[in-house]
DNA sequence: TCCGGGTGAATAATCGTTAACCCTTGAATC
DNA sequence: GATTCAAGGGTTAACGATTATTCACCCGGA
């Protein structure tokens, strides 16, 4: 069917592992039968066998890249990095979809490592009090990167976006707009969730406005949630006059809601979202959006993770916090 | 590091074989010794090395996606169909992203059969004159399914959208929501562009109005060509009262330019998209669109894969066509 | 007693490469 | 003329499984 380097070598009656020297490079081997073995290999259209090679060196040159959904065009993205980053270096990547499952989640990681990948990469749904996933790795000495949701108590390289910092600058572009009752559209994960609130009650004190909790209204990742938090955010008396919001799709959900009540954007209301997601300057009123640097998330963890896996020694957790971008569309422009 | 069936077989003084029966329940094994070695197994962590199994057994059990990009909505939701569907029968996906390039699809697709993927599925961006690629594909007897755009002539399966029949009606729904001077903004891949312009003008002469080659445009696959596009039909004496484009984003564009020069939307002029992508109902006037059966697309290729994986001899390609659905919202919704 | 047959397991061969060593040859060196 | 050395390539043994074949043992029937 395919060819070996057996076919190659009995064609040339030279031994295997001349051929395999050739192919690889390696070793001394004259120019003659460096070329016969060349040509040989072109005619038969021969391809390394990458399992058999596998089973040898340890390397399958794969990484595992897993991700709770990739339809969201935040996780589409840093596939596309990542992908694009490693692939110079000869890797390919397996994505798994886990669904926010984090027994899923478990469960293809363990099939992920019985396939020997080289590495992870992961954007994790587990719960930080139960890390036995990442202590199952560990132990088979995988290198892997958390991405996105970080872990804390554990030991682990970490690539994301700074939290905190995207609570702040949002939060301080309405003020600077003009907004003083200013709410917020908290999202569900616990760890990034927390960070983003905590940067929005910060940037109010330091501006001297009282946060109220009556402005922080708890919901969900996606624009339905959003859509309800802002209805009831529009009940209370009085109402905001300027919103953050946990991500770009609870953004949108909560514009459609204040669209649906013909308040103006932005004049009686502004909102901020955060992702700048591909779309968010197509919808009906291009939104303002603190920017992740999705892509460089993507490609910084598999450059960490390329590192970790050349390297012979085990090397010390690294985290990198990239800081977000404010920007500015409709949604927020109109005299401070 | 990691246990192997020899750490199994030496601590149970038996042989590598009987422990690799009694993990793939295979051979006659008394109950005594299968339950020793399973819960040594256990005790072990033992997880299967796949790359071992996979060099005898020759099956990878991971499947190629050759994808044009994958942080469009559309190949982002055929992904995550695809996975979905080969995860219960134990399958895996390396997706590869070859950025519209067809030499990086050839060379891409290479390096996954010499990976040993056990099937691909494509959506290729290969010029239907050099089927080059596939015969190679073909000799090397590995499976593969084509998707969302056909290749003439190349005795291949296919999964994709029945593309006339899109053209046809979205072009119909415009005529009943009596638009008379209907435009077709065209996309530029060569197959599909051209059948949904067919079935347009098939419409159109089913419905006695007479096409008006000055009313096509063609143009790209993205917003930004929608836009230029529909500044041009704009200029048009008369303008157009209805645009079928080629799919969401165009459509999406052409909007924007209608709403810049403060037409009315849908009743100055009716847009229909064709894609239904997921943030199609978010823009500023929600899109009245063609469903192209995105997840029924990926599913089905992949199961038409995993069929022919598993059958011994070489199946007849199999073509299959899934008819779209419109669906209506508000960039048509008039009064007819 | 001998033979056939079914159980349960071991042995040997293989998958396609690579890693680690070893061997031959001819030329240069002392 | 013996020694050294490098060039060029071969031998052997993994890697961690699976497949095919063989073997020992026990039991029942002729």
């Amino acid at each position: 069917m395919t060819a070996t380097m057996m076919d190659i070598a009995k064609d040339l009656k030279v031994s295997v592992v001349t051929v395999s020297k050739v192919l690889r490079n390696q070793g001394r081997i004259s120019e003659a039968t460096r070329k016969r073995v060349l040509r040989r290999a072109k005619e038969l259209n021969y391809q390394t066998n990458w399992v058999a090679r596998s089973l040898v060196t340890r390397r399958t040159y794969t990484i595992g890249l897993l991700l709770p959904e990739f339809t969201h065009p935040f996780f589409a993205e840093i596939a596309r990095a990542v992908a694009q980053t490693v692939r110079p270096h000869g890797y390919h990547v397996i994505i798994s979809c886990f669904e926010e499952d984090p027994e899923l989640e478990a469960s293809e990681a363990d099939s992920l490592l019985a396939r020997r990948v080289d590495g992870l990469i992961i954007a994790s749904s587990q719960s930080p009090q139960c890390p036995e996933l990442f202590q199952r790795i560990q132990e088979q000495k995988v290198p892997y990167v958390l991405i996105d949701r970080p872990m804390a108590g554990l030991r682990a390289s970490y690539v994301g976006v700074d939290n905190f910092a995207i609570g702040i600058l949002a939060t301080e572009h309405l003020i600077a707009r003009g907004c003083r009752r200013i709410a917020h559209l908290r999202g569900p994960e616990v760890g990034i969730a927390a960070e983003r609130l905590a940067g929005y009650r910060r940037a109010l004190v330091r501006h001297g406005i009282r946060p109220n909790s009556h402005y922080v209204v708890s919901g969900g990742h996606r624009d339905d949630t959003g859509y309800e938090g802002m209805r009831k955010l529009l009940d209370k008396n009085p109402f905001p006059d300027g919103v953050f919001c946990y991500n770009d799709p609870v953004a949108i959900g909560a514009m459609r809601a204040i669209l649906e009540v013909e308040f103006n954007l932005p004049d009686d209301i502004c909102v901020v979202g955060a992702g700048n997601i591909h779309y968010s300057d197509q919808v009906a009123v291009p939104l303002t959006t603190v920017d992740q640097g999705t892509c460089r998330i993507g490609a910084l963890a598999a450059e960490l993770l390329i590192e970790r896996i050349a390297s012979k020694r085990p090397m010390r957790a690294k985290r990198i916090l990239i800081p977000p971008k404010l920007v500015e569309r409709e949604s927020t422009r109109r005299k401070a």
